[in-house]
DNA sequence: GCATATAGTTCTGAAATAGAACTGTCAAAC
DNA sequence: GTTTGACAGTTCTATTTCAGAACTATATGC
């Protein structure tokens, strides 16, 4: 599969892997909602290899996710910072973040945690429905076509297939 | 960096990444969530390589996250499905869903719509705080080393650094 | 016996990544 | 006024991973 199709695909979760699905994405997006914003604080904190690091900030910024600010004239230096698009990327995080908290500790304990300086309290995230408010589970939820629904309605599975592709059996 | 030293690092990002961050592996995830179980499922969904969906699978159950049932015997077959564990990944991927559903979707609308079983009606995921159930944001997160940190408490950035490493200037 | 279904394994060429060195600009230090 | 160092990349080669296709194996149904 080319990778690029991912974006083209009527599935949302398609599209965003095709954006951000990588392990050195993901990783750089952990340092920016740490705060670092500039190439060496990159590469420093994350060990990336400058050629990798070059491209995966430029297909962010192409990507509507970084902003390439100017901090000084010269020489011309920019930094990367997260637009809206990109800040909205949070839930995934501490999904992430979460997951691993539960299930990939050692004996330690949490690595880091999390205080929301609302309530003052540290804190988990929680995924509720937006219209009642309850806490949701995979066997709570019903999935059906919506309105840019191809060909797979039931699935939303990509509709490209490359090896003996059949229809689904749904 | 060997994709391996990820699961060691203090960061439980880095850990889940290590489990669950590469493209194939969360659309096979996503395959699971819409209840696709065996082999030829998953390959014909998603045209995957028959040699890395073995591979990946098998990954998945030794993680923990999908166990192998045997549902006949002769020949022996097995179905693959969701752990607890696998079942917690869940959140992840109604983030991702959602955050597509946000930002990626063309001008038809969301291939794929979510009903609440609970309260009948479609909905968004929101990521609220456990403490005092508001909507989070970044910004109204602090973050503070727990008791499984290391070295660099602020970030929990990994330790171990392969080029030119430098302490963070946080 | 032959085709089909399922669940893999094996092979080769193509693509992505790692690791290191190199380029270029400017500021500050000597 | 030349050297050093910070920063932000680019270029190069070797290794690893992945894609695409073919092959193996077991059993059922015709």
């Amino acid at each position: 599969m080319k990778w690029k199709e991912l974006e083209e695909e009527p599935c949302s979760m398609a599209r965003t892997i095709g954006v951000i699905g990588d392990r050195w994405t993901l990783l750089i997006l952990r340092e920016c909602f740490l705060r670092t914003r500039r190439f060496e604080g990159f590469q420093s904190a994350l060990g990336i290899t400058r050629h990798l690091l070059a491209e995966r900030l430029k297909k962010l910024v192409r990507q509507g996710i970084l902003r390439r600010i100017p901090y000084q004239d010269s020489p011309k230096r920019h930094e990367y910072i997260l637009t809206q698009k990109g800040l909205d990327l949070y839930p995934i995080m501490m999904a992430i973040v979460h997951w691993g908290d539960t299930h990939m500790v050692d004996e330690r304990g949490r690595p880091l945690l999390h205080q929301h300086r609302k309530c003052g309290k540290d804190f988990d995230p929680v995924m509720v429905c937006s219209e009642c408010g309850e806490p949701l589970s995979a066997k709570e939820v019903h999935t059906h076509p919506g309105p840019g629904a191809r060909s797979t309605p039931a699935t939303a599975a990509p509709e490209v297939r490359k090896t003996k592709a059949r229809s689904r059996a749904a």
